[in-house]
RNA sequence: GUCCCUGUAGCUCAGACGGAUAGAGCAACAGAUUUCUAAUCUGUAGGCCACAGGUUCGAAUCCUGUCAGGGACGCCA
């Protein structure tokens, strides 16, 4: 709908042929006496323009109000210093409800993406060990991510980058073959029961050389089930070995020295990374002749390019921030559109029991699994609580209170909201109330009707917002408020009645609610239930 | 020392693009159920938006500095 509001406004501009760079702002003002959406254009252009802005404004609402061929608004104010507030009719709420059951599960798509491909790459977790929490987190908010992005029209591919070719893997390596030939692990090596369980495994299969190959796969496996358990389904697993494999790092290198961004210093190859911003040059390959990570890692994302996807987005822990400007840098060298490599930086998860703190430590082996957390809490409590703030935000993970059914829970609230509107729609259903026709939905036009289809009205402008900022979050507060505008309309007025009319019309509009609340909890992983 | 993130109610957190009286949940207190799910709702109370300057018609939001918490600064991955 703000694209609606903003259609209108650039037609004012164009008529009064004044040229305007910046974004139209349409604010949902907080005060209700303010409208459905409040406008400043009038108080930025004054300045340009050089007139009084609530002179300005007056002339907007004008043309607003004479444009509006529809019937799309029913009061357009000026207010304080040069606000234009715009209420919306009735009839243009209760049209949105009958869109709704139209549209159904496609309701709130948009196609502001226009197919553009983006692949999208989380977790890559080492394949040295379980997942853990702060993997979870990663995997709930890159999946999310994806899922918004194609709910706005985006054709969009999750990969994970398996690092299955470095120094790590080859302890992994080690630490086993100690175990099997019962020495002891070697210093830096892995500790966890996990490491004994694969020795376990493979102590029957007698191939030293497929040691390496076996305890990858063994994990990876376990990894893979883990986040399936989660509901984060993967289009690509990409292993950093196939790189090596095919001497594409090599190939990269020489692409780097042709652009002339490199040097050789004391026996190493550098790139001058200070050149685009970057603290320091880095090392490509060193003095051994071996490539470094970054090398590879240039040359994985060069890949990621090559395949078809003009824009790439990372989700990085913060541990890695320091490595966001190079490679950064080495995109831009290579002539990629600065930009066009999107990196994700979120903050780490602590986590807590009972508001103790639970450390994590890999040395004694001591340490909670995302698969042990997913099964004591549960897949949707999980996803809603790694989704539940913004990821530039230190997370607290309570796992005593994420398995409480209380307000200390949200995720039951939406639950609930959405179990309370199926109740209803089996009610009608039991006492033979229902809907005579869609169009019944005309008659509702009180100030709870109201709200609540204002609610309904504003999630495709919310899911269009969350997923432009990458902040699933940001949906998720929407849902909670558009489930206590439900909760408290279903205290004030009774859906089922003897009024055959009136039932008939809020039967409507509880069917539009639920398709709302549902469409939001399917797309972020979350299950709707119709009983609790 | 340099860089990144964070600092909003007792607690956990929302407040994108600067806007009109800073919001929610929990906890506290007071209420609501013969009626479609009380895992709900209604109300009261609770704030120098870390601190100090600056930018402007207007700052929790932008800029500078200070303080506090977390993280990163390898020819590791």
């Amino acid at each position: 709908m703000k694209s609606a509001v903003a259609a209108f406004l650039r037609s004012y501009l164009a008529s009064k042929k004044i040229h305007w760079d910046e974004t139209l702002v349409i604010d949902i003002p907080k005060q209700k006496s303010f409208g459905d959406f409040s406008v400043n254009l009038a108080l930025l252009l004054s300045k340009k323009v050089g007139q009084n802005p609530r002179t300005l404004a007056e002339e907007i609402k004008a043309y607003i109000l004479n444009q509006d061929k529809k019937g799309i608004f029913e009061k357009v104010e000026v207010a304080g210093p040069g606000f234009i507030n715009i209420t919306l009719s009735v009839k243009k709420l209760q049209e949105t409800v009958l869109e709704i059951l139209k549209k159904d599960k496609k309701y709130g798509h948009s196609n502001l993406g226009n197919k553009t491909r983006i692949l999208l790459e989380f977790v890559s977790a080492n394949p040295t060990g379980p997942l853990h929490v702060g993997h979870g987190r990663w995997a709930v908010i890159g999946d999310d991510i994806a899922r918004l992005l194609s709910a706005v029209g985006y054709k969009v591919h999750k990969e994970f980058y398996i690092n299955d070719a470095g120094r790590q893997v080859e302890m992994l390596k080690e630490s086993v073959h100690a175990i099997l030939e019962g020495r002891d692990i070697p210093a830096g090596g892995y500790k966890g029961v996990y490491v004994k369980e694969i020795a376990d495994l493979l102590s029957s299969k007698q191939d030293p050389k497929k040691l390496k190959a076996r305890a990858i796969k063994h994990i990876l496996t376990q990894q893979k089930h883990t986040l399936a358990a989660l509901g984060v389904k993967f289009n690509f697993w990409f292993s950093e070995k196939s790189l090596h494999h095919k001497k594409t790092i090599q190939k990269t290198a020489k692409e780097l020295v042709d652009k002339g961004v490199t040097y050789a210093k004391e026996g190493a190859l550098w790139f001058r990374s200070t050149d685009f911003g970057d603290d320091k040059d880095r090392v490509l390959v060193r003095g051994s002749g071996e490539p470094t990570y970054f090398l590879g890692d240039i040359t994985y994302h060069l890949n990621k390019y090559k395949r078809g996807y003009p824009h790439l987005i990372d989700v990085w822990g913060t541990d890695h921030h320091g490595y966001v400007k190079r490679l950064k840098s080495s995109m831009v060298a290579l002539g990629y559109p600065e930009g066009s490599l999107e990196i994700i930086i979120g903050q780490l998860v602590s986590l807590y029991r009972r508001g103790e703190q639970v450390r994590m430590s890999k040395r004694t082996g001591e340490m909670i699994t995302l698969k042990e957390v997913i099964e004591e809490i549960g897949v949707d409590a999980t996803r809603y609580y790694f989704a539940m703030n913004d990821v530039h935000t230190h997370l607290d993970f309570d796992l005593e209170k994420a398995k409480e059914k209380s307000m200390e829970n949200p995720v039951y609230y939406l639950q609930y909201a959405h179990a309370r509107l199926s109740s209803i729609l089996r009610e009608a259903k039991k006492r033979g109330s229902k809907i005579k026709s869609k169009k019944d939905i005309f008659i509702l036009d009180g100030a709870d009707d109201r709200d609540l289809m204002k609610m309904l009205l504003d999630y495709p402008d919310e899911l269009a917002v969350a997923a432009s900022l990458r902040q699933p979050h940001r949906l998720l507060n929407f849902a909670k408020d558009l489930a206590t505008y439900f909760h408290s309309y279903y205290h004030k007025n009774r859906v089922i009645s003897d009024d055959k009319t009136l039932s008939s019309a809020r039967l409507v509009l509880v069917s539009a609610t639920r398709i709302v609340i549902r469409n939001i909890l399917d797309l972020l992983g979350i299950s709707a239930p119709d009983k609790m």
